[in-house]
DNA sequence: GCTTGACCCTGTAGCAGCTACAGGGTGCAT
DNA sequence: ATGCACCCTGTAGCTGCTACAGGGTCAAGC
């Protein structure tokens, strides 16, 4: 298949596709005649691997690793099991920081009452940290 | 004061505060005889209030409005508001997007039993969205 | 046979928000 | 005089794409 047709089939850009070709991620496929890539089956579901692993948020570089174990069925998983549960850490640790910023968000903006600019709390509340309840690391 | 002093008292990169200079969001100081930058405590609560606000998440782009609002004391702030609310959205939105990751995340990971990587439910499962229970947006 | 349009190719630059040099100058202490 | 900490400019790198510009290819319809 083409690359548009291989776009489609994982729901993914064309130019994604030849990115994920030029950092090694994704193999180079044949050529026909015209110059034009041509996939097989086994790159179209390498290439769903991929996208699916984004869509969970992995890095590309987790993805190689993951691609990697994959590739050796031999291999203990204890690795892909690392990966998950570090990606898993940083997920949740991102999540407790939002939610920190959207409390003092919703504080803040709870704070205008409208009127001018140089009365507004918003702004008053940007300038000084000393408005604040928590630090924000 | 200079950079170096500028930096400790804000808690920023001397790198970070050139970047702002250059993309105009700090206005340029005075230079010293040996044209090194010499900074008013203007320039101090300036760089605060875009430090501080990076802290709660906002762009540039909202830091510029912002900035420009508090420098205009006699307009109506409802702009300030209206970023806020804005941004405030978009972290909610962030949070469930992260929430509903590691809910699949907790779910995937929890699936590995050790073993070879050929068993390995979490390769297994990002080779086949068909595992997931939910859509990943 | 000639045009139109949809596809394909390479290569490069841009996004956000910094961060990290390289290669040089300055200021003060020992 | 020499060392060291600091400052300068300019440019390139990070992540994961995305968006061209400027060209080639192929099938359909006239
Ligand atoms: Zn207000
Ligand atoms: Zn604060
Ligand atoms: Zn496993
Ligand atoms: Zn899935």
């Amino acid at each position: 298949m083409k690359i548009g047709e291989l776009a489609k089939a994982t729901d993914t850009q064309v130019e994604t596709i030849r990115y994920y070709e030029r950092i090694g991620l994704l193999s180079a496929p044949g050529r026909s005649a015209a110059n034009y890539r041509i996939y097989d089956p086994s790159h179209r579901s390498r290439l769903s691997f991929i996208r699916h692993s984004r869509q969970l948020g992995f890095t590309i570089d987790d993805i190689r690793s993951l691609l990697d174990l994959a590739d050796h069925p031999e291999r203990d998983c204890a690795e892909a099991d690392n990966i998950t549960t570090r990606h898993l850490g940083q997920v949740e640790a991102k999540i407790s920081h939002l939610t920190r910023l959207r409390d003092e968000l919703v504080r803040v903006s709870g704070r205008c009452r409208g009127g001018l600019s140089s009365d507004c709390q918003v702004i008053e509340t940007l300038a000084d940290h000393g408005h604040c309840t928590a630090k924000h690391e």
